[in-house]
DNA sequence: CCAAACCATGGACTACTGTCTATTGTTTTA
DNA sequence: TAAAACAATAGACAGTAGTCCATGGTTTGG
Protein backbone atom coordinates (compact mmCIF):
# COMPACT_ATOMS: atom_id res chain seq x y z
CA UNK A 1 0.00 0.00 0.00
CA UNK A 2 0.85 3.14 -0.54
CA UNK A 3 1.40 6.54 2.53
CA UNK A 4 -1.86 7.52 2.42
CA UNK A 5 -3.60 4.06 2.96
CA UNK A 6 -1.12 3.71 5.54
CA UNK A 7 -1.65 6.36 6.97
CA UNK A 8 -5.63 6.01 7.74
CA UNK A 9 -5.50 2.35 8.70
CA UNK A 10 -2.59 3.55 11.37
CA UNK A 11 -4.02 6.86 12.23
CA UNK A 12 -0.35 8.39 11.95
CA UNK A 13 0.17 11.37 9.94
CA UNK A 14 2.06 11.25 6.53
CA UNK A 15 4.86 13.00 8.12
CA UNK A 16 4.90 11.35 11.29
CA UNK A 17 5.13 7.89 9.38
CA UNK A 18 7.56 9.95 7.09
CA UNK A 19 9.31 10.92 10.51
CA UNK A 20 9.48 6.76 11.68
CA UNK A 21 10.99 5.59 8.57
CA UNK A 22 13.67 8.06 8.61
CA UNK A 23 14.26 6.98 11.74
CA UNK A 24 14.72 3.30 11.19
CA UNK A 25 11.17 2.36 12.92
CA UNK A 26 9.98 0.94 9.59
CA UNK A 27 11.13 0.26 5.85
CA UNK A 28 9.75 0.61 2.49
CA UNK A 29 10.12 -0.81 -0.67
CA UNK A 30 10.27 1.20 -4.29
CA UNK A 31 7.29 1.20 -6.19
CA UNK A 32 6.55 -1.22 -8.97
CA UNK A 33 6.39 1.71 -11.44
CA UNK A 34 9.13 2.84 -12.84
CA UNK A 35 7.94 6.40 -13.17
CA UNK A 36 7.75 7.56 -9.71
CA UNK A 37 8.98 7.38 -6.65
CA UNK A 38 6.55 6.13 -4.50
CA UNK A 39 6.92 3.98 -1.78
CA UNK A 40 5.29 0.35 -1.46
CA UNK A 41 4.23 -0.44 2.18
CA UNK A 42 3.74 -4.10 3.69
CA UNK A 43 0.87 -5.17 5.67
CA UNK A 44 3.68 -6.11 8.17
CA UNK A 45 4.51 -2.20 8.35
CA UNK A 46 1.34 -1.67 9.62
CA UNK A 47 1.19 -3.76 12.29
CA UNK A 48 4.86 -2.85 13.06
CA UNK A 49 3.13 1.01 13.12
CA UNK A 50 0.77 -0.61 15.53
CA UNK A 51 3.47 -1.19 18.02
CA UNK A 52 5.17 2.04 17.71
CA UNK A 53 2.53 3.93 18.15
CA UNK A 54 1.77 2.68 21.37
CA UNK A 55 5.32 2.47 22.57
CA UNK A 56 5.41 6.16 21.66
CA UNK A 57 2.08 6.94 23.79
CA UNK A 58 3.45 4.72 26.60
CA UNK A 59 6.68 6.90 26.84
CA UNK A 60 9.24 5.12 24.68
CA UNK A 61 11.27 7.32 22.45
CA UNK A 62 12.05 7.11 18.91
CA UNK A 63 15.74 6.31 19.42
CA UNK A 64 15.21 3.25 21.84
CA UNK A 65 12.46 1.89 19.25
CA UNK A 66 14.57 2.30 17.09
CA UNK A 67 16.83 -0.68 18.78
CA UNK A 68 14.08 -2.49 19.20
CA UNK A 69 12.97 -2.83 15.47
CA UNK A 70 16.64 -3.55 14.94
CA UNK A 71 16.44 -6.06 17.57
CA UNK A 72 13.22 -7.18 16.03
CA UNK A 73 13.91 -7.89 12.54
CA UNK A 74 17.47 -7.37 11.62
CA UNK A 75 19.08 -8.69 14.42
CA UNK A 76 21.84 -11.39 12.96
CA UNK A 77 22.76 -11.95 16.63
CA UNK A 78 19.51 -13.25 18.47
CA UNK A 79 21.49 -13.19 21.75
CA UNK A 80 21.94 -9.53 21.16
CA UNK A 81 18.46 -9.08 20.40
CA UNK A 82 17.37 -10.59 23.70
CA UNK A 83 19.57 -8.20 25.19
CA UNK A 84 18.34 -5.84 23.98
CA UNK A 85 14.44 -6.77 24.56
CA UNK A 86 15.08 -7.63 27.96
CA UNK A 87 16.96 -4.51 29.31
CA UNK A 88 13.70 -2.46 27.32
CA UNK A 89 10.87 -5.06 29.59
CA UNK A 90 13.31 -3.99 32.63
CA UNK A 91 12.92 -0.61 32.23
CA UNK A 92 9.30 -0.58 31.44
CA UNK A 93 8.61 -2.20 34.74
CA UNK A 94 10.95 0.07 36.34
CA UNK A 95 8.62 2.91 35.15
CA UNK A 96 5.59 1.25 35.86
CA UNK A 97 6.49 1.17 39.81
CA UNK A 98 7.11 4.97 39.67
CA UNK A 99 4.17 5.62 38.38
CA UNK A 100 2.60 3.83 40.98
CA UNK A 101 4.85 5.68 43.55
CA UNK A 102 3.43 8.70 41.92
CA UNK A 103 -0.27 7.45 42.13
CA UNK A 104 0.03 6.38 45.84
CA UNK A 105 1.44 9.78 46.65
CA UNK A 106 -1.48 11.45 44.68
CA UNK A 107 -4.06 9.06 46.59
CA UNK A 108 -2.52 9.80 49.90
CA UNK A 109 -2.99 13.35 48.70
CA UNK A 110 -6.79 12.88 47.45
CA UNK A 111 -7.45 11.78 51.29
CA UNK A 112 -5.90 14.77 52.59
CA UNK A 113 -8.06 17.38 50.29
CA UNK A 114 -11.57 14.92 50.95
CA UNK A 115 -10.93 15.85 54.81
CA UNK A 116 -8.11 14.81 56.86
CA UNK A 117 -7.38 18.25 58.47
CA UNK A 118 -6.69 16.64 61.51
CA UNK A 119 -3.06 18.44 62.24
CA UNK A 120 -1.95 21.67 61.94
CA UNK B 1 17.16 27.53 52.72
CA UNK B 2 18.61 29.20 49.29
CA UNK B 3 18.99 27.82 46.16
CA UNK B 4 22.10 26.04 46.12
CA UNK B 5 21.26 23.86 49.20
CA UNK B 6 18.13 23.19 47.63
CA UNK B 7 19.64 22.43 44.62
CA UNK B 8 21.97 19.60 46.71
CA UNK B 9 19.15 18.08 48.31
CA UNK B 10 17.25 17.67 45.96
CA UNK B 11 19.71 16.43 43.05
CA UNK B 12 18.50 18.92 40.74
CA UNK B 13 20.04 21.65 39.46
CA UNK B 14 19.86 25.94 39.76
CA UNK B 15 18.48 25.96 36.62
CA UNK B 16 16.02 22.93 36.65
CA UNK B 17 14.79 24.46 39.87
CA UNK B 18 14.31 28.25 38.75
CA UNK B 19 12.56 26.68 35.65
CA UNK B 20 10.18 24.64 37.87
CA UNK B 21 9.80 27.49 39.99
CA UNK B 22 9.11 30.18 37.19
CA UNK B 23 6.09 27.44 36.20
CA UNK B 24 4.97 27.49 39.49
CA UNK B 25 6.05 23.75 40.42
CA UNK B 26 7.42 25.46 43.61
CA UNK B 27 7.15 28.93 45.26
CA UNK B 28 9.50 30.94 47.65
CA UNK B 29 9.48 34.01 49.66
CA UNK B 30 11.89 37.65 49.45
CA UNK B 31 15.15 36.82 51.67
CA UNK B 32 15.29 38.82 54.58
CA UNK B 33 18.13 40.89 54.15
CA UNK B 34 16.51 43.87 52.22
CA UNK B 35 20.32 43.93 50.17
CA UNK B 36 20.01 41.36 47.82
CA UNK B 37 17.17 39.88 45.86
CA UNK B 38 17.90 35.95 46.90
CA UNK B 39 14.72 33.41 46.52
CA UNK B 40 14.42 31.76 50.10
CA UNK B 41 12.89 28.04 49.80
CA UNK B 42 11.14 26.59 53.05
CA UNK B 43 11.82 22.43 53.89
CA UNK B 44 8.59 21.98 52.48
CA UNK B 45 9.14 22.65 49.11
CA UNK B 46 12.03 20.00 49.29
CA UNK B 47 9.42 17.64 49.55
CA UNK B 48 7.38 19.36 46.75
CA UNK B 49 10.83 19.02 44.33
CA UNK B 50 11.25 15.27 45.38
CA UNK B 51 7.79 14.60 43.92
CA UNK B 52 7.93 16.41 41.25
CA UNK B 53 10.99 14.96 40.45
CA UNK B 54 9.48 11.81 40.42
CA UNK B 55 6.39 12.55 38.72
CA UNK B 56 9.03 14.12 35.69
CA UNK B 57 10.83 10.61 35.89
CA UNK B 58 7.31 8.65 35.11
CA UNK B 59 6.52 11.41 32.35
CA UNK B 60 4.22 13.51 33.69
CA UNK B 61 4.74 16.99 32.08
CA UNK B 62 5.35 20.15 33.60
CA UNK B 63 2.25 21.79 32.26
CA UNK B 64 -0.02 18.84 34.12
CA UNK B 65 1.78 19.27 37.18
CA UNK B 66 1.24 22.67 37.72
CA UNK B 67 -1.98 21.86 37.89
CA UNK B 68 -1.61 19.57 40.37
CA UNK B 69 0.24 21.18 42.38
CA UNK B 70 -2.44 24.22 41.91
CA UNK B 71 -4.90 21.73 43.50
CA UNK B 72 -2.81 20.90 46.41
CA UNK B 73 -2.02 23.96 47.84
CA UNK B 74 -3.51 26.79 46.01
CA UNK B 75 -7.71 25.47 45.46
CA UNK B 76 -9.85 27.53 47.42
CA UNK B 77 -12.01 25.05 46.14
CA UNK B 78 -11.36 21.31 47.79
CA UNK B 79 -13.73 19.55 45.17
CA UNK B 80 -11.89 21.08 42.04
CA UNK B 81 -8.78 19.99 43.04
CA UNK B 82 -10.19 16.51 43.65
CA UNK B 83 -11.49 16.30 40.05
CA UNK B 84 -7.97 17.46 39.25
CA UNK B 85 -6.52 14.71 40.75
CA UNK B 86 -8.21 12.00 40.19
CA UNK B 87 -8.01 12.41 36.51
CA UNK B 88 -4.90 12.32 37.05
CA UNK B 89 -4.75 9.33 38.72
CA UNK B 90 -7.28 7.72 36.24
CA UNK B 91 -4.76 8.77 33.60
CA UNK B 92 -1.33 7.35 35.03
CA UNK B 93 -3.35 3.69 35.48
CA UNK B 94 -4.21 4.28 31.69
CA UNK B 95 -0.61 5.01 31.00
CA UNK B 96 0.55 1.53 33.25
CA UNK B 97 -1.79 -0.24 30.93
CA UNK B 98 -0.45 1.02 28.09
CA UNK B 99 3.07 0.55 29.12
CA UNK B 100 1.76 -3.15 30.64
CA UNK B 101 0.66 -3.98 26.63
CA UNK B 102 4.39 -2.79 25.39
CA UNK B 103 5.91 -5.28 28.03
CA UNK B 104 3.16 -7.84 26.75
CA UNK B 105 4.37 -7.35 23.47
CA UNK B 106 7.94 -7.88 24.17
CA UNK B 107 7.61 -10.76 25.69
CA UNK B 108 5.75 -11.81 23.20
CA UNK B 109 9.17 -10.91 20.79
CA UNK B 110 11.06 -12.96 23.34
CA UNK B 111 9.92 -16.29 22.76
CA UNK B 112 9.58 -15.80 19.49
CA UNK B 113 13.61 -14.29 19.22
CA UNK B 114 14.50 -17.59 21.90
CA UNK B 115 13.48 -20.05 19.81
CA UNK B 116 10.06 -20.50 18.89
CA UNK B 117 10.29 -20.65 14.69
CA UNK B 118 7.77 -23.08 14.57
CA UNK B 119 5.69 -21.42 11.94
CA UNK B 120 5.91 -20.02 8.30
C1' DC C 1 -7.61 16.37 -21.12
C1' DC C 2 -7.41 18.60 -17.02
C1' DA C 3 -8.25 19.29 -12.45
C1' DA C 4 -8.10 17.07 -8.13
C1' DA C 5 -5.87 14.05 -5.36
C1' DC C 6 -1.83 11.90 -4.37
C1' DC C 7 3.30 11.50 -3.53
C1' DA C 8 8.41 12.91 -2.26
C1' DT C 9 11.67 16.20 -0.55
C1' DG C 10 13.59 19.72 2.17
C1' DG C 11 13.38 23.13 5.28
C1' DA C 12 11.05 25.99 8.47
C1' DC C 13 8.52 26.04 12.52
C1' DT C 14 6.38 24.86 17.09
C1' DA C 15 6.41 23.08 21.75
C1' DC C 16 8.68 21.03 25.53
C1' DT C 17 12.68 20.33 28.73
C1' DG C 18 16.66 21.26 30.23
C1' DT C 19 21.44 23.17 30.03
C1' DC C 20 24.88 26.72 29.40
C1' DT C 21 26.69 31.42 29.23
C1' DA C 22 27.29 36.21 30.26
C1' DT C 23 26.45 39.84 33.20
C1' DT C 24 25.85 41.83 37.40
C1' DG C 25 25.35 41.97 42.18
C1' DT C 26 26.01 39.85 47.12
C1' DT C 27 27.95 37.09 50.67
C1' DT C 28 31.43 34.45 52.73
C1' DT C 29 35.96 33.41 53.92
C1' DA C 30 40.83 33.32 54.03
C1' DT D 1 39.85 43.71 51.94
C1' DA D 2 40.20 40.78 48.08
C1' DA D 3 39.17 36.52 46.08
C1' DA D 4 36.04 32.84 45.85
C1' DA D 5 31.60 31.23 46.10
C1' DC D 6 26.98 32.18 45.60
C1' DA D 7 22.75 34.37 43.58
C1' DA D 8 19.40 36.51 39.88
C1' DT D 9 18.32 37.44 35.16
C1' DA D 10 18.08 37.02 30.39
C1' DG D 11 19.05 34.92 26.35
C1' DA D 12 21.20 31.46 23.60
C1' DC D 13 21.48 26.76 22.77
C1' DA D 14 20.42 21.58 22.17
C1' DG D 15 17.68 17.59 21.70
C1' DT D 16 13.22 15.39 20.87
C1' DA D 17 8.85 14.92 18.45
C1' DG D 18 5.79 16.31 15.42
C1' DT D 19 3.57 19.57 12.15
C1' DC D 20 3.36 22.70 8.26
C1' DC D 21 4.60 24.67 3.88
C1' DA D 22 6.48 25.16 -0.77
C1' DT D 23 7.89 22.92 -4.72
C1' DG D 24 7.49 19.79 -8.21
C1' DG D 25 6.31 15.39 -10.03
C1' DT D 26 2.54 11.48 -10.80
C1' DT D 27 -1.87 9.27 -10.92
C1' DT D 28 -6.65 9.14 -11.26
C1' DG D 29 -11.49 10.34 -12.13
C1' DG D 30 -14.86 13.01 -14.35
Amino acid sequence: MKIGELSKKSGLSRDTIRLYEKNELISSSASQSETNNYREYSDDVLLQLQFVSAARTAGISIADLRELMKAFFDSCDPSEAENVIVAKIVELNERIEEIKNVVSFLEAALLKVRGGHSES
